[in-house]
This record gives C-alpha cells, sequence and structure tokens, in this order.
DNA sequence: GTGAAAGCGCTAACAG
DNA sequence: CTGTTAGCGCTTTCAC
C-alpha cells in the first residue's frame, strides 16, 4: 500500500491502461479527454494516491506559480494582517505565497538573487525599504513587482497605497479644529518610504496652513518609541498642542506616556492622531482620531496589479490609490 | 545584454569552454573542482548573470528546501509575528515557507493535496484547527508535520507547545492572593485547541483548589467578544471576582467593557488575567497580569525539531514544552 | 578533477 | 481524441 516512491503520472497510466500524457491532460484543466479516459484515469489515480508534482511542472511551463511576499523583519504593525490577505487573495487566484524576510542588514542582492532562484511569476514588496537598484534587477528580468503602500517618486514601479495626501489633509482639519499653536510630528524611522511619506506631506499641509511651530521626532513605529520620542521632547520642551504620529501604535505610547509620567491630559491638553485604524486605536482607553487603511481593497488592488501584469509583462507601471476613511475618535480637542 | 531567455548552465559552460556539469559543481558546495576551473566558471556566470534554476534542482534531488506553514485565518493574535521568526529562522537554515492559510470553511483534505503537490520537504502548522485525518496523512506520506501551541492527546505528532500547564496554575495562585469567591472563565472558540487546553486546565485547577462557582463563557479571541462576554453576563449576573480569559486581547475587552459601561474597577472590584504576553498587555491603561509566552524559543525549537525529523525522517514523534514567564501586572487585586 | 550520459516528472507539439 | 516524442535545467553516477 504505502509505497516508498511518489507514484507518477507513468504509474497511473500503466496501472489504467492509457499513454502518460493521456493522464496529464486529465490533470490539465480545460483539455479535452474523452469521459471514458477520464474515468479510467481519474478511478486509478485515486486509488493509487497520485497527485501531480507541481515542481515538474514549474520546470516545464516555467511558472512556478509562485509569488514572492516580502516582509521587513521591523514591518509595520498592520502587515501581518496584510500578508494573510494577499496569501488569501493569491490562493483564490491559484497563486502561492513563498515568504522572504529582508533583515535590513543583508542587502538587497542577495535577495533578489533568492528570489530570482526560484522562478517565481510576481514579487509583491511589503518591505519597509527596497532599493531602487533591486527594483531595477527585478524589472530588467522582467519579473513584475509590486510595492505595496509606497510612492517611488519616478513612478517606475507598480504601486498600491492608501492616499495619504488626502487622509493627512484630513487629520491636519481636525487639528485645526481647536486652532493649537505648537505641532510635533512623530515620524517613523528615517529609512521607511512610508514614514518619510507620512511625514513629508503632514509638514507641507502644515506649512500650508502657515503654521511656524512644528518639530519633528523620529520613532520607529513601536509603541515604546512614542512614549521616548515625548519623554524626551518633553525634557526641554514644553506639551504641544498636537502631535501627528506616522501611525498609532505610537500614538497610543504618546498617549500613555502623556497620562502616566506627565499628567497631560489628551484630548484636552493635547490633541494626537495617528494613521492605519489598526484595532487598538479604537480601543475605549484611546479612540485615536485616524485614518483607517482600507486593508482588503488595497491587497486586492495588489494582487490585481500584480497578476495583470504577470499576464501582460509588458504593460506600463501603474499606480493605483485607494482613499482611507477618517475615523473621529476622541484624541481631538474640539472647540 | 537583457536575453530574453533565462541563461542556463549550458551556456555558462558553452562560454567557459567546461562541461554543463562542471558548472553545476561549482554551484553544489562542498564539491571537489580546481580552483581554476572554479574561477573560470564563476567570472563568466557572474558575466552572464547565471544563478542555478531552483525548481530544477528540486526535481532531481527530490527536495523542495521548502517548508509549508499553515496559518489559520483566525488566527491567534501573536501568530502574525511567530510567522515571521519562522521565516527567519528557516531562511538560516537554507529553507523557505511556502504559506498556506487554512480558511475554516474548506476542509483539510484540499490543503493536504495542495501541499502533497509542492513536495515541501516539512510542515508546520500554526493553524486553529488541524485534525487527525489530515495528520494521519501527512505521516503516511512521510511528510514530517510540527503543531505549533498545540496538544495532540495521542501524542502522535511533533509538537512545541508553551507550557500552558504551569502557566495557568501560577494565573490560578495570582488570583487565589484576595480569594475570589465567584470565576469566570472567557474562553477562545470551541473548535480552537489551545483554547480548549487552556480553558480545561483552568477548570481542573480551580476545581483543585475547591472551588464551586465557576462559569464558562465562549469567545474567539477578539477584543469585541471579550467586551461582549463580560456584558452578557452582567445581563444576569453580579460582577465576578476574578476572570481568567484565555487570550490577552480579550482581557483587554473585558477591562474596557468593565470600565466604560459597568463602573466596575479592575483590580479592586474584579481581577482579570490573560494568557500570551502580547504588547499590548502591558500597556499602561492594562498592565494584565499574564504567561509570556518565550516566542523566540519556541518557534526555535519547532524549526529545530522540524529540521530533526526532515534529517532522520524515521524519528519517533516528540513533544517540547517550553515555560512561559509570569508577568505580574496590575489586573489582579492584592490583599 | 572532469566530461558524457541518464534521468527527475511533467507538458506540449505533432502525427495518427 | 490519443499516443509518441522531445525536452525543461539541473544533479549524479560512471568512465577517463
Amino acid at each position: 500500500m504505502t509505497k516508498d516512491k511518489r507514484v507518477t503520472s507513468y504509474d497511473v497510466a500503466r496501472e489504467a491502461g492509457v499513454s502518460q500524457s493521456a493522464v496529464s491532460r486529465v490533470f490539465r484543466p480545460g483539455l479535452s479527454v474523452s469521459k471514458k479516459t477520464r474515468e479510467k484515469v481519474m478511478t486509478t489515480a485515486n486509488k493509487m494516491g497520485y497527485r501531480p508534482n507541481a515542481i515538474a511542472r514549474m520546470l516545464i511551463t516555467k511558472q512556478s506559480g509562485m509569488v514572492a511576499v516580502i516582509v521587513s523583519s521591523r514591518a509595520n504593525v498592520n502587515y501581518p494582517e496584510v500578508l494573510s490577505q494577499v496569501s488569501k487573495q493569491l490562493a483564490a487566484r491559484n497563486k502561492r505565497v513563498l515568504l522572504f524576510t529582508l533583515d535590513n542588514a543583508e542587502g538587497g542582492d542577495e535577495l533578489f538573487e533568492q528570489i530570482w532562484t526560484f522562478q517565481v511569476d510576481g514579487v509583491i514588496a511589503l518591505a519597509a525599504h527596497f532599493d531602487h537598484n533591486s527594483l531595477d534587477k527585478f524589472k530588467e528580468h522582467k519579473i513584475p513587482v509590486v510595492l505595496y503602500n509606497r510612492n517611488v517618486p519616478d513612478a517606475l514601479a507598480n504601486t498600491v497605497c492608501c492616499n495619504h495626501e488626502l487622509g493627512i489633509k484630513q487629520l491636519v482639519n481636525e487639528l485645526k479644529l481647536n486652532q493649537p499653536k505648537n505641532y510635533l510630528v512623530i515620524s517613523g524611522p528615517e529609512d521607511s518610504d512610508v514614514a518619510t511619506e507620512r511625514r513629508e506631506i503632514a509638514l507641507k499641509q502644515l506649512e500650508k496652513h502657515g503654521e511656524q511651530q512644528v518639530s519633528v521626532l523620529y520613532g520607529d513605529y513601536s509603541y515604546q518609541s512614542g512614549r521616548d520620542c515625548l519623554a524626551q521632547w518633553l525634557k526641554s520642551n514644553p506639551a504641544p498642542d498636537a502631535i501627528i504620529c506616522s501611525n498609532d501604535i505610537m500614538a497610543v505610547g504618546v498617549i500613555d506616556e502623556a497620562r502616566e509620567h506627565h499628567n497631560i491630559d489628551v484630548p484636552n491638553d493635547m490633541s494626537v492622531v495617528g494613521f492605519d485604524g489598526v484595532s487598538s486605536s479604537s480601543w475605549f482607553n484611546y479612540q485615536i482620531t485616524t485614518i483607517k487603511q482600507p486593508l482588503e481593497q488595497l491587497t486586492k488592488a495588489a494582487v490585481d496589479m500584480l497578476l495583470e501584469h504577470i499576464e501582460n509583462p509588458d504593460s506600463p507601471p501603474e499606480t493605483r490609490v485607494i482613499t482611507g476613511t477618517l475615523i473621529e475618535g476622541n484624541s481631538v480637542k474640539r472647540p
């Protein structure tokens, strides 16, 4: 019963008294096989426990059916959920996720070689930093790449991202309600493209509103860094009227630090906004005013776009921007 | 420059004036090749941008170098982090993660077929429910499987798990400090093995202590379900003295619900404990007394175990239990 | 140490 | 509709 070797299409063919290619045909969807042959093959295949070998198929079709997904080790907090969404979306399109973690330490070169080796059909990058160099390599080798939530200036890459511009504009409008004088921007790490974008937009918006007193500090997206930034700031400055954080988790840290160690009331003494709309942002103690990223639509767009470019490798780069929704929480002072 | 075809070992061989097998040898670590040949091959390979085709290698060696990792769609909150840890650990051992999401809807049979097809070297299951049937199939086909945080009664599977027994004993001891009279256990979903284990251990411990007034409610590990369970309970019952939650996130929900809608002070009116030690459990407003799972050690153990069983397919099933650490927060009343 | 040759298990023309 | 045939790109004996 339990053969040590895996059963191959030849074994099935022999047993069923047909040719090997007949077996192959039965297992390729949409190929014409007579009902009789199909049944004969299917029953013996099932009896023998035969399943086609995907590796062999990949080798001959030059289509691995695998998509490399790159996640940064220091990933933004909601990437995990993004990952499982992407995986499900791809599975529905009959593709699998081959996971790669980008340790910021080692270069993207090594990563590229790895991925290239596996003949993946495409790449989705959720990583913090994915440099131009690697991007060019993939392009050169005609491997479609979709960047998730990353705006590449020259727009020579496929990108799906949340509408940061609009979102942050809305957040700033919320903050303006009570006409704050001093602003603090707590940005994500300097080497994160998303962080850079969110920070720069925030600064631009504030400037447009004629705000003069704006400072910037850098965290690393973590709760603790939110706390640390505020604590450090307060060592030599008064509490700002409004804080714009590059993500919700740092906003939570800021709020906790304010309340625990500095006796600052949020939102009455200080307004705080975040970004992402992660679940904890709406917990009773925080209720952060933030922009909720439409995860499902973002991931769906990313997968759709990737598949289109796999089908049609020469279609030009594309950017899809999806609008998030403003969550009016209770972390911003109202007039 | 940009050839449309991928360059193969034959191309390199021709260019370098050696045989194809020489090229192959150069790219297999630990094979004897003369220094001269090696250099010649390496330089032309680099010049031509050659990298061995992993798919072809898989086909001939019958080792895909891929490990299937199964995650449940309704995954416990800290699985994401587990996933990236596992991925990194495996990468260090030169294996890649092929991701599968188990939608509780479709059966494990379909999933098995999928995985089998890809000739993976092994499987790590982080899924909520992975039935005996599938387990047997993998065993029958000699694919090593490691279950993460799941105790299978008959111990016929490889398992790595946190020491739930000890952890919950410690939590109950903490609760006992103030001699509560009424206990409420808020369990994870009924079809989750981890939830079942944690719940049953809790009930056993309470019984051992002679506690009479113990009730059980079922959530789904989510924040909202924690809130809902408490709200529902309070409709027809007084607040319990102590609540044991199957994970931290539900404990957070319980605490928020108590404070927001029922004017119950935690810990003074009601003690709450969680499990997992996720980062938000230590946030200022919660500081939940919980058991912190040693994630890194757990994942390392899982990967080690899997690789041992890949090397030695006939070694008997094994269970590795790793002790978590009690975090004494501020959610339990002290005498 | 090196090259020739035989596949791994499958798909995809191509005749029949 | 079916069988024959020729590979996909690599690893691995086996002579030399």
